[in-house]
DNA sequence: GCAATGATTTACT
DNA sequence: GTAAATCATTGCC
């Protein structure tokens, strides 16, 4: 059961990147599906100097997260590194949730081919998990009520399972820098870790 | 048109 | 722990 489209908008950011964890994120690329746990999220707000949009800075990179949520803001970081986000929230007002981690469930071996890599280094990272599941900048803006990248309901995360703590990789945004965003699932391997 | 830089990963000391 | 790889996007000329 694909989420509503409900659940990407009119919720706090921070909120549905806490709701995400533990869903079901799919992908079917290049004619092979793909299924995978998510585990660890980051919530960016238009409010606060992490966000690519700060302050409605519209470029033709952000452009998409200026649309209405439950679509995918897919872009490339250091050249080499594609990193998945969801959109949230109503059009005009950007707000995503990166997807850090996620645990394979299916096409473990088409993923394993994918990143040359085999056990939990596979998805534990944004770069990683995109180049896993065949997540390509071209996917910048698509749907996620289509039949390309898509997220279902998975499992319920209770909420003492659930940490929160400050976010990674954004030193340069300051006192936002310290805001409690980054959401995963309490001791699983497949987190990221520097 | 051109130079600077980054929501990362990997390898090396 | 530190540093290099590597290029799309951005901002300024």
């Amino acid at each position: 059961m694909k989420l509503d489209q409900n659940f990407y908008c009119g919720k706090k950011v921070e909120y549905i990147a806490k709701g995400l964890l533990g869903k079901v994120l799919h992908t079917t690329i290049e004619g092979i599906r793909t299924s995978a746990y998510i585990v660890e999220t980051e919530a960016y707000s238009v409010k606060e100097k992490g966000c690519h949009a700060y302050n409605y800075k519209r470029t033709n990179r952000t452009g998409v997260m200026f649309q209405k949520g439950g679509i995918a803001y897919v872009y490339v970081c250091y050249g080499i590194h594609h990193l998945f986000n969801v959109v949230t929230n109503i059009e005009g007002e950007p707000e995503a949730v990166l997807i850090r981690a996620v645990a394979p469930i299916v096409g473990t071996n088409v993923m394993e081919k994918r990143r040359g890599v085999k056990g939990v280094s596979l998805t534990s990272g944004p770069g990683k998990l995109s180049s896993a599941l065949g997540i390509h900048h071209s996917h910048n803006g698509i749907s996620l009520s289509g039949n390309i990248i898509w997220i279902e309901e998975g499992m319920e995360i209770e909420d003492r399972n659930i940490v929160s703590t400050t976010r990674i990789g954004i030193d340069y945004a300051e006192e936002d820098a310290l805001l409690p965003w980054r959401f995963y699932i309490r001791d699983n391997k497949y987190i990221s870790k520097r």
